[in-house]
DNA sequence: GCAATAGTGTCTTTAAGACATTATGCC
DNA sequence: GGCATAATGTCTTAAAGACACTATTGC
């Protein structure tokens, strides 16, 4: 029998078809890029917004309109099917990259969704989801700048703000919660949010991150104790400048070679094949 | 074209195939269980052997010999396909329990692994493996009982000292030492290592457990003051007897229902779709 | 000087490691 | 009584929270 000339009730009982999703954060959507707002379901367009200089309250995620069945019309996470020759994470690079026209810098697998109730209508679908991680450095500029930079959105393709997401596709919502979770447990013992920021930041801007991720506020000056306990942290020798008040220092991320004495405290999950993405280009 | 009559190279070309393998932990083989020494390549059979009371030393994990291509002959982790109409979960609890007639009192997802040199020869595979553990009480009775219960074991499914592994096929080798990992890290936060133990217990077996699982000695006095801080412990009033020494008070797990005051260390994971399993009989 | 944030110092609490001391059942 | 392990207590150190205080810029 042939793949092409089944009926939807024989698709039903072929073995599961596996695809990629992946969800992925940034502090603010890219300039330019499209917005939507859940609630209002109107679209407006980055760039002028205050938002963007400075570290935005909230997390920001770039969804898919889908164009046909299952779920017609619904935003889901980017994401496709996984062809025979292209890594895991390749096809998670990929399908991300097509839809938000930039690379991440930080990719990790999130979980295996499976469910039998995932897509009544079709072949049954196992998702691998993976998270993903934008920077500051890596919204900047889009990978095939268009001519007429504002112009050209896929109108399919818009950033979302995490605390106001439409109805997903697929159990969507259910894989975006999880990598909330995974993106907040990992800031306690990993250094996932120096990934949000610049080459060079100050204390307090790491702090933001922090305060956003985890959605409460921390103290200062123990944070700044501890911050650079860690040993993750480099004085860049210059300062900010233009603030109506005493400048701050800036640092630079310095993945720590070996601890000073000592065993040192490993990744608590060190194995589990993380992925620091870099623009070949 | 039909699925059955494809060439190897065209296999090849497929989407992906789904299976499911699980890493199944115990502190012993099971009564009756068929032993295998990846060095000797000798076979024993437990029962008799003294190891059997008392907590062991190192932990053990079934494996299945393949029959067939690829790797035949070669051991392997317990798993199969994932039919249309069963979860990932299920798929996973039936493929162990049918090797090792025992089903397994936690079960957990570990991670997904997909590389494109997976299989060489046949359709790609892409494996979403679980890990799983045999407490005391899991490892008693096999679930269909033989009337000669030593005599009719599978040959081709054998218990393994986790630190004397055959060569595995596929990359399941990987997969083992993931599972590990996750094991070891887990116990630092959560409260699978009550979960290798029977209904009761002395604090002296739950250390022993640790030690085991993290392969260092922790000092008694201090893991006793961690543990009933804690407040997962419940004294059931009775000690052991028969030592010739002092008699240990003996403990029940109770899951912690709320903290008796403050917020309460959350679980690390908390959303990870850990499951307890536990036999309908 | 004032506003505002950067950066420092100190006190307290909590958790954990090291290790001495006492308790108890069995021989 | 002596052996072996259970159970308790004490001292020390490290880390983290709370929070007062000082420093430096722009206005």
């Amino acid at each position: 029998m042939s793949y092409g000339t089944m009926s939807v009730d024989e698709r039903r009982l072929l073995p599961p078809a596996v695809a990629v999703s992946t969800v992925a954060f940034a502090l603010r959507p890219p300039v330019g890029a499209r917005l939507e707002d859940a609630a209002s379901e109107a679209s407006i367009e980055a760039g002028t917004d205050p938002r963007n200089r400075g570290t935005a309250p909230t997390l920001w995620l770039p969804l898919v309109r889908r164009t046909r069945p299952p779920f017609e019309g619904r935003w889901a996470l980017p994401g496709g099917p996984i062809p025979w020759d292209e890594t895991l994470v390749d096809t998670a690079l990929r399908t991300l990259q097509d839809a938000v026209m930039r690379r991440p810098g930080y990719l990790e697998q999130l979980y295996s969704f499976g469910a039998v109730e995932r897509s009544a209508e079709a072949q049954r679908l196992v998702t691998i989801a993976y998270w993903a991680l934008f920077g500051e450095r890596d919204l900047s500029a889009p990978l095939r700048p268009d001519s007429e930079p504002s112009a050209t959105h896929d109108p399919n393709v818009a950033w979302f703000s995490a605390d106001a997401l439409p109805k997903l596709a697929f159990d969507h919502a259910e894989i975006v919660a999880h990598a909330l979770d995974r993106l907040r447990s990992k800031t306690a013992y990993s250094t996932v949010a120096f990934r949000f920021l610049g080459d060079s930041f100050t204390l307090a801007q790491l702090r933001e991150v922090r305060e956003a991720i985890l959605g409460e506020t921390i103290d200062a000056a123990n944070f700044r104790r501890y911050a650079l306990s860690q040993g993750h942290l480099v004085e860049t020798g210059e300062k900010t400048s233009g603030t109506r008040h005493r400048p701050a220092k800036l640092y630079r991320f310095r993945e720590r070679s070996t601890s000073p004495h000592g065993e040192g405290t490993e990744d608590a999950d060190a194995n589990n094949a993380q992925h620091t993405v870099r623009n070949s280009a």
